[in-house]
DNA sequence: TTTAAAACCGAGTGATTTAATCGGAATTAG
DNA sequence: CTAATTCCGATTAAATCACTCGGTTTTAAA
């Protein structure tokens, strides 16, 4: 029950085009540096995004990627779902025939669990917006540069 | 992000164990048969159930499984921890050092995300006791084995 | 007291998936 | 032109998954 790396580097990858965005695409090779995430390996994430309208890529000399949308219509679901596929707990595929009934009872009643657990997921990451990321990200970084000790609830990270 | 069969398996197993609840102990064998799942592979899955004291094993000829505590009182969420481990999607190992601290400050910012995904799944799985999917297979079972026409707004499990 | 049914235990294994790496082709600003 | 960059597909080592197998211990029943 675990996300993948796909969907761990993909959303920092995304974080990072989406903090620094501007008119100017960003290169995959800035993106790895800063994340420290090896470069080979993103790059066969970025088709995911790219198919998803997440990001756009825009090749050439002096080119890079961008958000194909603006951070505050993006949210976090479309990103993980882009990069992870469905976020269901079980493969519907197992349970059901080619028809759709299902292959046996006891299954089936299990699947009121995977259904429940599959949507709080789904409403969970629905829920949030790349640009809510953005301004966090933001916030915490202005409290890492500027440490003034009055109002800092956190520092580092908190355990 | 997919559940694995110790999870899927080890929950019908216990579903049918407190389904056919009763004062003597069901054989594992018997389960493994009635729910169609490898003996041998059941087998493993039973210690870390029985760890987490949601069954307990009678040893010796006539013995087998029976529920550690009444099934009111078992949420899916203590099943599928025990069979699967925690249900956080990402390890918190990886993004915090040793002392608790994160180890960059953008990871801290998708833990944001892996917090919310995290606190969702086991809201939604500790909201469910094994009572009720009890209750609901029994009544699954009834609607199957007397298909009376007035009142079948499900037939087979649905699409 | 023997016997058979069962839980209990740990090691091994083939298939699949993951997390990459690598080499090269297409595109485009300067 | 040329260097930077996206884009694409193949390969691979390591890890994990989903089992299997052989054996030991315990205990009810004959």
């Amino acid at each position: 029950m675990k996300l993948s790396t796909k969907g761990r580097y993909g959303l920092r990858a995304v974080l990072e085009l989406a903090v620094h965005e501007s008119d100017e695409a960003v290169a995959l090779s800035l993106i790895a540096e800063r994340q420290r995430i090896s470069m080979n390996y993103l790059e066969q994430l970025i088709p995911k995004l790219r198919k998803a309208g997440i990001v756009k890529g825009i090749r050439g000399a002096q080119g890079g990627y961008l958000l194909a949308m603006p951070a505050d219509q993006i949210s976090i679901g479309d990103i993980l779902r882009a990069l992870e596929g469905d976020l269901n707990p079980v493969n519907c595929a197992d349970v059901s025939n080619g028809d759709g009934s299902c292959s046996n009872s006891d299954t089936c009643v299990t699947k009121y669990v995977w259904k429940r657990i599959s949507d709080s997921i789904n409403d969970a990451v629905d829920g949030i917006m790349l640009s809510e990321l953005v301004e966090e990200s933001k916030r915490v970084q202005a409290e890492a540069e500027i440490p003034t000790n009055s109002d800092s609830k956190k520092q580092s990270c908190g355990k």
